[in-house]
DNA sequence: CGGTTTGTTGCAAGCCAATTGCACTTAAGG
DNA sequence: CCTTAAGTGCAATTGGCTTGCAACAAACCG
């Protein structure tokens, strides 16, 4: 019952960026990195490779699966991510139910996604967002502080609606 | 790393509905499940009372504290709680990133919803929701059907901003 | 270049919310 | 009543994380 997907499903490409440019920006994100206490490992490096050539939401297997991550322990994957969110340079989606997507914090980038409901097939919405100023207003109207949000538009894609 | 919250936080009580209305609606609510195949169980019928007269989102375990569901079995639960989402009367949001919440379908009713990363926190967002127009300008555009959305602002609730 | 410190990793075990199989019970319709 | 299909309790299982621990290896220092 509610069974959803499981097949490995492809995202939509957008925000992908050029080779050589990735390993500029790799470079950079470790030398920052590094005030965190982090140590520049093939692991780190191979998974900064990847989340930032193509910057879109990744599941643990899904990353688990990547080119020089392949034969790394879950494990090790697991801790890098967790720390970099502790950093506060990785955020965690919950797009689907009962597995979390996490997608690197690049400064000046926001996605929101389009998830389909019977294939699982997640797209970035390809319009500016407008929500900053309800942020603001939010903040000034009850208090809360630092807010970013998390916006997933769910219905079916064009291929499932027929 | 990253430990969340555990304990059970408080959500903001809006859309509460009065106890005679909360009757009257749940009635209407079995009615028109009957044509799904629903029967009228005790335990369908707690459920929506809950679910009812306090539209939030609920886990399966808030849900099996409930008064009248306290005896059920977890499984009765979850079951009932996927037949709806299976008839489309149940939402499933992922606020957080271990559990499921769990809200019913009224018609007429949306919400959006503001988080604590801090105490877990979560609270209704007391703005109008703007976002309707850009879900039909994705489904023209983009083709998609029968999209509906998740928006939550995640952030430091003011107590736990200080 | 050794030696020391401390972050990193593999491996295996554990955790826990969800999920399911099966036999029994019960609502609903005739 | 009697039949049929939906609903339920109970126990066992799944699967996505999550953690303890010993072996490794960047970074740093003299
Ligand atoms: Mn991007
Ligand atoms: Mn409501
Ligand atoms: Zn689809
Ligand atoms: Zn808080």
């Amino acid at each position: 019952m509610s069974d959803a997907h499981s097949h490995t499903h492809s995202h939509g490409q957008s925000c992908v960026v050029s080779r050589g440019e990735t390993e500029a920006l790799v470079d950079e994100f470790v030398a920052s990195l590094r005030a965190d206490g982090f140590r520049r490992t093939d692991a780190l490096v191979a998974l900064l490779r990847v989340m930032i050539r193509n910057h879109q939401p990744y599941t643990l297997a899904e990353l688990a699966e990547v080119e020089d991550l392949r034969e790394r322990d879950q494990a090790t994957i697991y801790r890098l991510v967790m720390k970099l969110k502790d950093a506060g340079k990785m955020r965690q989606l919950n797009l689907a139910g009962r597995v979390s997507y996490f997608q690197l914090v690049l400064p000046g980038h926001h996605h929101d996604y389009l998830r389909c409901e019977s294939c699982g097939e997640v797209q970035e919405v390809p319009l500016p967002c407008a929500l900053a100023e309800v942020e603001r207003e939010l903040m000034h109207s009850l208090g809360w502080k630092g807010l970013h949000h998390e916006l997933e538009f769910i219905g079916l894609c064009p291929a499932c609606a027929d």
